[in-house]
DNA sequence: TATTATACTGTATATATATTCAGTATTTAT
DNA sequence: ATAAATACTGAATATATATACAGTATAATA
């Protein structure tokens, strides 16, 4: 299977989300809109690059003909055990055994998209976001992120979870949804920054 | 759920078999070939029967939009179907099988007690609680509630999520998460008032 | 340097598809 | 006895949808 590249793996990610949230695929219309395209064709070639490239097949002639290949040893519904790691202000790496305060089993295709672990929030720095103390958020790890994302991220040693604004090539900015909190201006030039990952979901147990 | 005919069964295992073999449902002219109907309008109405009946949902307008629904339980472990219910603003009953909107397989034990349903929140009304419109709120059926839950209330016919304040035997306040709207106080006396049950937790499927 | 792949907008259209309407007939509730 | 649900055929149609065609632009490849 040859390389897939980040737009076609967003297409990849979209028709799965669809998949999951509605039962069938999307229209080459409904992928635009999901993805911001306005031509039906910007869905179309990216389409036929994927099943060309063997990720998925396109059945002709049909509406909404489209199954992702690969994946018939995927058992949906199988139960996986995601670890719950807490919002460590700093220090050792998120995934470290030490932080993980305890797991929760739940379905693998629970959320829009898969995911790796739950970050248990510290803070009401998202509070207008609907995240609030001790929720847990769903994090996939990726690097695939743009703006207005729900980011988890890390300035040297410090991981915290802020929408994402990337200002220029140079410098990033992470918003939080509360008035009683500052942006966060990040020189990617000068400061240890990276994305950890982005929200896909979150649990809050009362 | 009410009681399948043999024929709506044979139906209802052609779209499965359909969907295992193609990736996506079928179409009315698809169902027509693999059971031997002349009709698309025979496929129509078993389709409709299947829906009104709560086995499948179908979305309006959409090509193949047929999804069917509670499905997991043939591969269901430890897992249960929860399902999806609307915040309907009047009429029928909250759990009335027409107001089912989609169905979550989770584990019984996934909140900190056990529940009933989800219900997909309409509006801000809760924002400062961190429920946001299309939030899933698990609901526990139950009558026990004490000042301080959130409560999903039924006054007369309208359902509604808020703050519960028994202020006294006579009078409810209904507070909502949000200074744009008003409390609502319920004369017990004078109003149909029933508390449906309470929130036990939250999940946000972005 | 030419070519191919990627990544789009925008328009157009044949057709795939849902859905309504008009019938017929049988069975099941009220 | 009468209504309502089931179980179909057959035809008609509005529209949802795939898909082709015409462009533009950039990056990778040979």
């Amino acid at each position: 299977m040859k390389e897939i590249t980040s737009q076609q793996q967003r297409v990849l990610d979209c028709i799965q989300i669809y998949l999951n949230k509605t039962g069938f695929p999307p229209t080459r219309a409904d992928i635009c809109r999901e993805l911001g395209f306005k031509s039906p064709n910007s869905a179309e070639t990216h389409l036929r690059a994927l099943e060309k490239k063997g990720f998925i097949s396109i059945e002709s002639g049909a509406s909404r003909g489209i199954s992702i290949l690969g994946n018939s040893d995927l058992s949906s519904n199988m139960d996986n055990n995601y670890p719950v790691i807490g919002l460590v202000a700093a220090g050792s790496p998120t995934l470290a055994e030490e932080n993980i305060e305890n797991k929760i089993s739940c379905p693998d295709d629970f959320f829009s998209s898969n995911f790796d672990y739950f970050l248990k929030v510290k803070g009401l720095s998202m509070k207008d976001a609907g995240i609030m103390e001790d929720d847990l958020v769903a994090v996939k790890k990726t690097h695939d992120v743009k703006n207005g994302d729900i980011v988890i991220a890390r300035i040297d040693d410090e991981v915290t979870i802020k929408f994402l604004n990337r200002k220029s090539p140079k410098i990033v900015e992470l918003e939080p949804a509360n008035d009683d909190f500052q942006n966060i201006t990040v020189d990617l030039e000068h400061e240890n920054f990276t994305i950890e990952g982005k929200s896909v979901g979150l649990l809050r147990r009362n």
